[in-house]
Parts: structure tokens; sequence; C-alpha cells
DNA sequence: GAAATCTCTTGACTTTTGTCAATGCTGTAA
DNA sequence: TTACAGCATTGACAAAAGTCAAGAGATTTC
């Protein structure tokens, strides 16, 4: 129920049986379906998810309605409003279901406990923390400062798993496109090869 | 000498001064002459640095030879290519020197056998980190997905201390603008006030 | 299985941003 | 003092991206 939980777990920390254990008190699985809220703006964010199976999105919504996508999950991959969960203030960001999902669910409370009694999760929470920071600092760099094919490639090399999942109008919007400009730019590099 | 170092600390994490006295032997200090490197492209980026006097700025160089900024640090902020870091791997960050400054630098042995040693220093890095995490995905957020004046406001807004002492060019690179584009937005909300 | 909905692509046009060049201003160095 | 370099602004033009609308395939839903 918690297998890839404790598979990432265990690849920046390893823990012995009993210790897994002692984790598993404090975490809660739920099943969303399709289409589901994980997270609505206005609510305060009294969870980090890691997705066992499924795939979700987080977005923001502007003022005409239109969804401005700011991240993607699948398994594997920890998904939350982190600045609503640390500040505990409400959600700027939603957060639902791309498809069925079974989810694994550490509480505010289960989190800040598990600090204080437990020195492996936090080095787990820093090392986690530290690669996400990485990661997207490396994708600012390249929306930032890379040309929009560069950009293109960037993208799908480091999310090719979410390309196969995911429409492509919702990975314009995660690079901050209209749907029509990622066609073009699709088709101006399929048409160089 | 590290007033500024320890200022910082206290905030997240307070400590005794026996504690800090601890620490202090695993800290080295550095000047720098404006205009000098602290990292170069190319090179293990070996140190983490809070600047204590002075600004900085770290940036890309694309293959025309210009800069892409992307971060700054003043005073109490931390400043590294973390990836570089973390990997020990050649950084692609260049850093230099805007003023004349004075550093804090921890190296990466110190800064392993701090964190083996010291669970106080574990739990300082994962909120310095946590921190810089969530204010780098606020950042992303206004660059992709709010249009440029609002964009605009929110950096003046969150950098306002950098505004009064870096020129605009270089203001416009970080955001990832060109220098008549940026001075254009500016001229176009000072005319509707 | 037919209708409705989603998704992607393409074309025409508009808006935004970048590029290049010129100007004026400021501070620094000779 | 004069020359020079760096910086911000502005205009004219070019390039890039967004918007709107239409159409063709898929997929979902009933």
């Amino acid at each position: 129920m918690y297998d890839i939980f404790f598979q990432k777990f265990n690849e920046k920390v390893s823990l012995t049986a009993e210790e897994e254990d002692f984790i598993k008190q404090y975490l809660t699985p739920k099943k969303l379906r399709k289409r589901q809220y994980l997270l609505q703006e206005g609510d305060v964010c009294k969870h980090i998810c890691l997705v066992e199976k499924g795939a979700l999105k987080a977005y923001l919504i502007d003022e005409k309605g239109n969804e401005s996508i700011t991240a993607f999950a699948l398994e594997g991959w920890t998904i939350s409003d982190l600045s609503s969960f640390f500040k505990q203030l409400p959600a700027t960001l939603n957060i639902d279901a791309l498809e069925d999902c079974e989810l694994v669910l550490i509480s505010k409370a289960a989190h800040e406990e598990l600090l204080q009694k437990m020195p492996k999760y936090e080095t787990y929470m820093r090392l986690l923390i530290t690669d996400a920071y990485v990661a997207l600092q490396q994708r600012m760099t390249y929306v930032l400062h890379l040309p929009l094919e560069e950009r293109y490639k960037a993208f799908t090399q480091m999310c090719q798993s979410i390309y196969q999942r995911v429409p492509q109008h919702m990975i314009a919007s995660f690079m901050g496109l209209s749907p029509e400009t990622l066609s073009r730019v699709r088709s101006r590099i399929s048409n160089k090869k």
C-alpha cells in the first residue's frame, strides 16, 4: 500500500523494517477519482502528498477562469502547495486528479511529530526539498534563458513520462505557452528532422 | 565577523554561545573585490556562501556571450551553484561581485561534517532550502503565468532592495527581458499613475 | 452506434517583444 | 577640462507569440 513511498524513502535514507512500521503510523492512504480535488484554492493545505498510482496536476485560476498549470505529479512524485502547508495559510493552488489515484498523505501534525522523533525523517525531507529546489532552479533557467525550441526539448527530456499521459494543451500551460504555439513549435522541430 | 550569518541562523534555529563557537570552526571568511569571481563556469562549486556585506550576481553565459542573470545576493542572502555543490560536478553558473564583499563560506566537507555532528545545523539547512524553494516556486509562477506588468510589480515588491543597488539592464536579464522592454514597461506604468 | 465533447492542427490577423540605432545623461579617468 | 564608457530611454522595424476561427480525428457518453 505504501510501496512506492518507502521505495523513494529508501533511495535517499535507508530504513529498517521497524522504522518503516513506525513511520506507517503517521501515513494516511487516500484514493481519488479522476477530476476530484485534492486541494482547492482558499483551503489550507493540510497534507504533503506522494503519488502511489495515477496522476495529478496543480494549477492557478486567473481572472478570466483560465487554468495555469504549475506542476504535474506521477507515481513516486510528491505534490502539495508547500507554501500553504508550511505556513498554514490559504492555498493559491488547486490540485486535482488527472486519473484515478492512490495517494499517501502526511498531515502537518504527523510531519512535525516525525521531524521531532525521527532524525532520518528530517534528513529525508531535507534531501527531498533539496532535489526539488535544484530541479526547479534548472527549470527556471530554461524558462528565462533558453530559446523556445531548446526549452521544448529540455522539457520533453525532463518530463517524457508526462508527455505520454497528459494532453498537450496542459503541457503548453505548464510551459507558459498557448496550445497553438506549442503545436507550431512541435511541427517546426519535426520538419527540421 | 560572522554577525549576519548567526543572526540569520538564530532566526530559524536558536543557538547557544557554545554552539555558535562550535560552528565557527567550520566557517571561512572571504573578501572579494568588485568584479572578482566567486565561482566560474566549469569549476566545481566548493562552498555555500552567505553574504555579510556587499552584493553578487549569478549568471549563465550563452553562445553569443550574453550574460543571463539567474540570481542576486545581498547582505544575509545565500548564493551558490547548489546543483554543482551537492553533486560536486562542474558548475554551469558564474558568480561574481557587484560590489566589494565580505562573505562567509561553508565548504562541502564542513557542510557534511556539520550535518553529521549537529542536528540543529541540519534543521537550519532544511528550513533554509525550504524557504528558498517556496520563494523560487513563487517566482516561477509569476514568470510563467502573470502578464508582464503584474510580473514587474511582483518583482519590484519582492526585490526592492535589489532595485536600489543594481543597474536596470541586470534586472531585465534576471526577469528574462531585454533592457528596452523593461524600460518600456516602466514608462507604461508610470504614465498610468 | 450516433451525438457530443475533447484534442490537435492550421491559417489569418493582432499584439507583444526583440533588435538595431541614435540620443542624452552621468560619472570616471586621463 | 576633455574624452570616454556605461546606462537608460526612444523610435523604427523585424520577429515571435497570442488570439480567433475553422476543421479533422479521437474519445467519451448515453
